[in-house]
DNA sequence: ATATATTGTTCATTATATAGAACAAAAATA
DNA sequence: TATTTTTGTTCTATATAATGAACAATATAT
């Protein structure tokens, strides 16, 4: 028992918790029975059952049968993913990355209510684009941040301390980083 | 939902065959080799081998460690979900959605190299915005659209005919719907 | 040119995911 | 009430996913 066994159990076993939570929170929302989704899914009861516990790593194709039995997308099943940063109330996904020029990143990040982040300056010419989806939040830099509500944008150069911070309902904003030397900071108000 | 692909893609072919090429072409794509992703992955040669050539139904632990190995989210080796479509070289995949004032709808939308789309008008008092992440597309209404480069973005009545058309390389972009009457076109070139 | 390393595939072996039967407990039936 | 059905779990047996070695074909190095 070497330590790339050891390592993929460990993976192997979270993953295996998630999806088994999952499935049977699901199951158990459409109200049936484990025997039931086993038969719709054409698999045996046992390996549902293992699989719900979380002592298993099923294969895809069985997975896949109790996704359709369940009659859900395939990627409910699944945990975060590891582009899913969740930190005192927010939530940052990795949307899509360009390597291109500029080098882009963009993210949906979401924030409870009230809830606030402070981030560390990122390296010299990072520009940052905050598009607001969803509710008003304050962002910027951490000396002067402004306020935007649903669909105000604004941007900022990223490598100076900066600030999100949600007001008193749920925020969604899209967050784009490019990466190249510039200095910009400007608001923008479209509404 | 899953029925979807079961009629038309696993009947024919199979999840496995899919994910097969999705792997192979993701490993291409970053230069590696089959040898050197199983070793990434701490998985056997003769695994990725026969997951590739669609001759397996791997595990899910195998699956996770292929994809972090080749360092995107899991999702990504999977057949396309359910809100994700496909027309003639387009995917548009519905990032988040709010039923704020205004109602919002986010898309990443892809397109591959002079791929075009013809789409139909909204109803009346929909903007559209559309930021380029990657590439450089022709967008906007049918009768003068404009041509944007990564970083720029436009602004347009959703309620006439419009255009996206990828230039000579991949094309991704962030388009953003307003469900709210307003009658704004506008272009903003950022660098 | 020869030697060495790396490519991806195929095979036998090992490890393990799934199936199927047996089981007790809880519901549902009579 | 007693009987039957259904619940989910736990075994053993079987099917198969993953491994590691052997392989020919290329590529790289000496």
């Amino acid at each position: 028992m070497n330590n790339i066994y050891k390592v993929c159990d460990i993976m192997n076993n979270n993953i295996s918790k998630i999806i088994g939570e999952k499935i049977s929170k699901l199951r158990k929302e459409k109200g049936i029975s484990l025997s039931k989704l086993a038969e719709l899914a054409k698999i045996s009861k046992s390996t549902l059952s293992s699989i719900e516990s979380g002592n298993a790593n099923p294969t895809i194709s069985t997975l896949w049968a109790i996704a359709d039995a369940l009659n859900v997308p395939f990627g409910e099943l699944l945990p975060k993913e590891f582009n899913e940063v969740d930190e005192s109330g927010i939530t940052v996904k990795l949307i899509e990355q360009s390597e291109g020029k500029p080098k882009i990143e963009v993210y949906l990040m979401k924030l409870e209510p009230n809830s606030v982040r402070e981030a560390k300056p990122h390296k010299k010419g990072v520009i940052e684009k905050v598009l607001v989806i969803k509710g008003k939040m304050v962002v910027g830099s951490k000396s002067s941040p402004k306020c935007l509500k649903v669909g105000e944008e604004i941007e900022f150069c990223g490598d100076v301390p900066h600030i999100y911070k949600a007001l008193d309902e749920e925020v969604s904003a899209i967050v784009v980083l490019y990466y190249f030397p510039m200095e910009i900071v400007k608001i923008k108000s479209l509404f």
